[in-house]
DNA sequence: CTCAATAATCAAATGGTATAAGATTATTGA
DNA sequence: TCAATAATCTTATACCATTTGATTATTGAG
């Protein structure tokens, strides 16, 4: 030991800038992964990075500035997923498994996604899953609500019940709740019941829209 | 004035209890309601009934605990929603409705929804509902999963927005994104919009499941 | 080269938070 | 009557976000 102590914290300007934005998101996300939500704080990340907590304010106006581009870092991750879906149908899919995928990859980072939400990060996405859908524009915006909100209630969902090591279901009492119990004995898992809610979903669109002309592909 | 100064807070245990648990998820609510959750702090729950703050431990384990049950507190007024629907479709949009106005009731509560969801507090709806579903047993999970999760994912960002003052959906750059400007354009508003979601999925059920015996009246 | 402006940090202090421990007083029951 | 218990307050600890001002390093103009 002694070898990795502090180097005496000298002060005034340092030789090398000890801070940037990138280097402070990152310290936070790993944080946050580690201890959870509610460890994330200015001062643990300036912990983390080997700083005083104040310095941190040269750098962002507020804490909440710092979070927001937290949470812009970890939702561009969904970008990173590949994905080579050819139909109409299957890129939209394929775009919220990638989302769901990203929020859970991060747990304890998700109710960020809730509080700064940065859309714009996906508007991207959302352009051009509209280009190629075939069904009329001014049923659009209900598709593309369905499909984000389904996404991120289910992503946010399951994740506080891994943040919280809590089961996303519960086992139902089959003698007050007989239905419910049959239910979930007969349900899939995880991601692929929530591919099947999306399919249930997409159904609904060609079952309405659809019919003649599907250009879906 | 002088009339409602304080009484100059004497010690030890009072003539009557200062505090009930229901009297503390009260004032913890209206505290919510004006203040936003920030300003949601055992100080200032306590501040609100004249106590001080560890007066409420007494009553209450942790701040988590007094959490719980404010969620749970809000949740139940989905029940009080009234609500004559007949058939399983229309029970279901009802509920759906319910759930959501009732969120979007107590924006700034929101968040707590997910951290602390009771689902507990739902299962006997979930039950009434999967009872007259018409469609197979092993969807059922399927169904719920896209009801809960579009009805949450909805009514929670649509909460954060009205929260935090931002609008539910951004003004779109009609050059960067002409399909997304044009389907916001033609897109019905707010629970309109909702609603037309919860219909297109409910055709995708009838789409895939009903076809013959269709009994969903 | 010099020196003023600016950059990037730390130190100290303010006022907020959750919560634990112990003192204080009131009620209850034996 | 008195001990146990109930319900509050006081005090204290250890965090937290943030502001202000001091300190030192770098940069650029003259």
């Amino acid at each position: 030991m002694g070898a990795s102590v502090k180097p005496k914290a000298k002060r005034g300007r340092p030789l090398k800038p000890l801070i940037t934005k990138e280097a402070a998101v990152d310290a936070a996300i790993v944080l946050v992964e580690r201890e959870g939500i509610d460890s994330l704080s200015v001062q643990g990340v300036a912990r983390a990075m080997g700083v005083m907590a104040p310095s941190l304010y040269y750098h962002f106006k507020d804490k909440d500035e710092l979070l927001q581009r937290v949470a812009r870092a970890l939702l561009r991750e969904v970008g990173a997923e590949g994905g080579e879906a050819t139909g109409w149908k299957e890129r939209a899919i394929a775009l919220a498994v990638a989302t769901r995928r990203t929020i859970l990859r991060h747990p304890n980072a998700a109710p960020l996604m809730l509080r700064y939400f940065p859309r714009s990060v996906m508007l991207g996405a959302y352009e051009a899953t509209l280009a190629s859908c075939p069904y009329p524009a001014e049923h659009h915006m209900a598709i593309l609500e369905a499909l984000e909100k389904i996404t991120y209630g289910a992503s946010l969902f399951a994740a506080a019940a891994e943040a919280h090591h809590i089961p996303a279901m519960p086992v139902f009492d089959a003698n007050r709740f007989p239905n419910l119990a049959e239910a979930l004995a007969k349900a899939p898992e995880d991601e692929a019941l929530f591919v099947e809610t999306l399919e249930l979903m997409f159904d609904g669109f060609e079952f309405r829209y659809g019919k003649k002309k599907g250009k879906s592909r």
